[in-house]
DNA sequence: CGACCGATCGTCT
DNA sequence: GACGATCGGTCGA
């Protein structure tokens, strides 16, 4: 088990760093309660040419500036009000790339995610949906901007394989607007994970 | 089951 | 002032 460090967030390529996020682990701890759960689902963000992108075209705003911070900052903002939604900000600074993470699987801490979510009884697909892994493992927008490296929210490898034929990529969810970059490939999806298509 | 709809607010125009 | 990188409840079949 070991934390995943700088040099694997700063690559160029995030397309296949959204690939293989897929069986990593996120630990987080908050008020000295410890959760975890394995990344079963992510999406790429690739850069001011994505017009899925809150930074295409370059766009620099308040929210975004996050998003121009190195490889391994936490980017997380407020969706239809209500959810918090983790993405990992990958390449490096002034490259704003990032990779949302919608699905995990829980595996410490049942009890608090079981706690933060108000659910009382264990499904396999408890953490489906990127505002409800946030919420489970009491990710919030407080967390825009601080680092993976340090430890209150952190990735790591445990040395778990995906399965190269059941990792699949489709198009991303919800990007309508995006035009024809609503149609690339830049959702992976551990499909082994029941529950999930 | 699937389809629909209301919630709720920061962000950008 | 409009609109989301969504979710969960409800309703009808």
């Amino acid at each position: 088990m070991e934390k995943l460090g700088v040099e694997f967030y700063q690559r160029q390529d995030t397309v296949q760093l959204a690939r293989e996020l897929i069986g990593k682990i996120i630990v987080t701890r908050f008020d000295s309660f410890t959760t975890s759960a394995r990344i079963v689902e992510t999406e790429a963000y690739n850069g001011i040419k994505d017009r899925a992108s809150h930074a295409f075209g370059g766009r620099h705003t308040n929210r975004t500036r996050i998003m121009y911070l190195p490889g391994g900052t936490i980017y997380v903002y407020l969706c239809y009000g209500i959810h918090h939604l983790f993405n990992v900000v990958t390449n490096v600074a002034d490259e704003p790339h990032a990779v949302l993470i919608r699905s995990a699987v829980g595996m410490k801490g049942m009890d608090t995610i079981l706690n933060r979510l108000g659910k009382s009884s264990l499904k396999h697909d408890l953490l489906k949906g990127p505002g409800v892994v946030s919420k489970g493992l009491g990710i919030t927008i407080a967390a825009t901007g601080t680092s993976l490296l340090d430890n209150q929210i952190a990735l790591h490898d445990d040395g778990y394989e995906v399965n190269t034929a059941s990792l699949i990529a489709t198009p991303r969810i919800g990007v309508d607007y995006a035009g024809e970059d609503a149609l690339l490939p830049y959702r992976f999806v551990n499909s082994t994970t029941i529950g999930l298509k």
